[in-house]
DNA sequence: GTTTGTTCCTGCTAGC
DNA sequence: TGCTAGCAGGAACAAA
């Protein structure tokens, strides 16, 4: 499930190869990958065709390849299950392979961007850039003030220097929605997704559904630490893995699943005090917290 | 305006 | 062995 840390670590990986790479060909094997996209698979495969990427760029989890002229972009989002790989030009298709994008780069020849996605949450789209309303770059990957139209509305992500945590705290203290949800709401604090939602949530002792507005002023200090620790840490390990889902462009899998405090351990004892994990259904998906020492007040 | 619920999708696994 | 139900979850949209 590509958050932040994942999505970076693939942004990281496409910078070399695609800076400075011009589009020499673009197939589109399933028009399920342009639910973002206003337009045809051929229109997008025309669009893109003989342009030149300048850089890569992320905000949350929204990547983005700004394209020559400066007006629009690539952007790409990759949902639960997509991967965009790196490989070979003429390499044989990845399973559920969905885009291809055949790239011409000064320095390293031929090479291939794959757009791999089984559960199809995935897309790619062109789109425009507008200016950001802050005047701070866009996001990370690309200096300039320039955002994706439909990335706009996306918060900036805890790591980003210009993340304004005064906006986010005021968003929590008028909330009546339970924290994690909060969390999850890509709108008020962007590239926190389940897994790192939960062991932010674990790390200060927080209980997913205390609500938003009663979390005390040093609580969110501490809470906002722990986001930080905890996304700085698995971007370090090259983001969590826990099958074939996520991916860096090489194909290789991350480390952070064994890093894992409270995600995914359910009925495992708590690394902190022994209770053991549990489970519960939250938002259509799962909470994992320690119901001991993350208590509901 | 805010909050909560639904939908999209595929592959794996548990249970019968 | 084969079938079915449940599960995984990001983001947009609908409904309350």
């Amino acid at each position: 499930m590509p958050e932040l840390p994942e999505v970076e670590v693939v942004r990281a990986g496409l910078a070399p190869a695609v800076t400075g790479a011009r589009i020499a060909g673009v197939t589109v094997h399933d028009d399920r990958a342009l639910t973002r996209h206003t337009g045809t698979a051929a229109e997008f495969e025309g669009a893109l065709t003989g342009r030149l990427m300048t850089a890569a760029a992320r905000r949350g989890k929204f990547l983005w390849l700004p394209l020559d002229g400066g007006e629009d972009a690539l952007i790409g989002h990759l949902g639960m299950s997509g991967q965009l790989l790196l490989r070979a030009a003429g390499s044989p298709p990845e399973r559920h392979e969905r885009i291809r994008l055949d790239l011409q780069h000064p320095v390293h020849g031929e090479v291939a961007v794959v757009f791999a996605d089984q559960r199809t949450f995935g897309s790619l789209a062109i789109d425009q850039l507008i200016l950001t309303p802050d005047t701070a770059a866009g996001g990370h990957g690309d200096a300039r003030a320039l955002v994706p139209r439909q990335v706009a509305h996306i918060a900036r992500d805890p790591l980003d220097p210009a993340f304004d945590e005064r906006r986010f705290r005021a968003a929590l203290a008028r909330s009546r929605s339970a924290i994690k949800r909060v969390l999850l709401d890509q709108g008020i604090v962007s590239g926190i997704g389940n897994i790192y939602a939960d062991e932010a949530l674990w790390a200060a002792r927080i209980h997913p559904e205390t609500t938003a507005e009663r979390v005390a002023a040093r609580t969110v200090t501490r809470l906002l630490a722990e986001v930080r620790a905890v996304l700085e840490k698995a971007l370090a390990e090259g983001g969590t893995s826990f099958d074939e889902q996520y991916v860096n462009v090489n194909g290789e899998a991350g480390y952070f699943a064994h890093s894992l405090n409270a995600y995914g351990r359910t009925g495992q004892p708590c690394p902190r005090c022994g209770h053991a994990i549990v489970r519960v259904s939250f938002m259509n998906r799962s909470s994992h917290y320690c119901p001991h020492c993350q208590r509901l007040r």
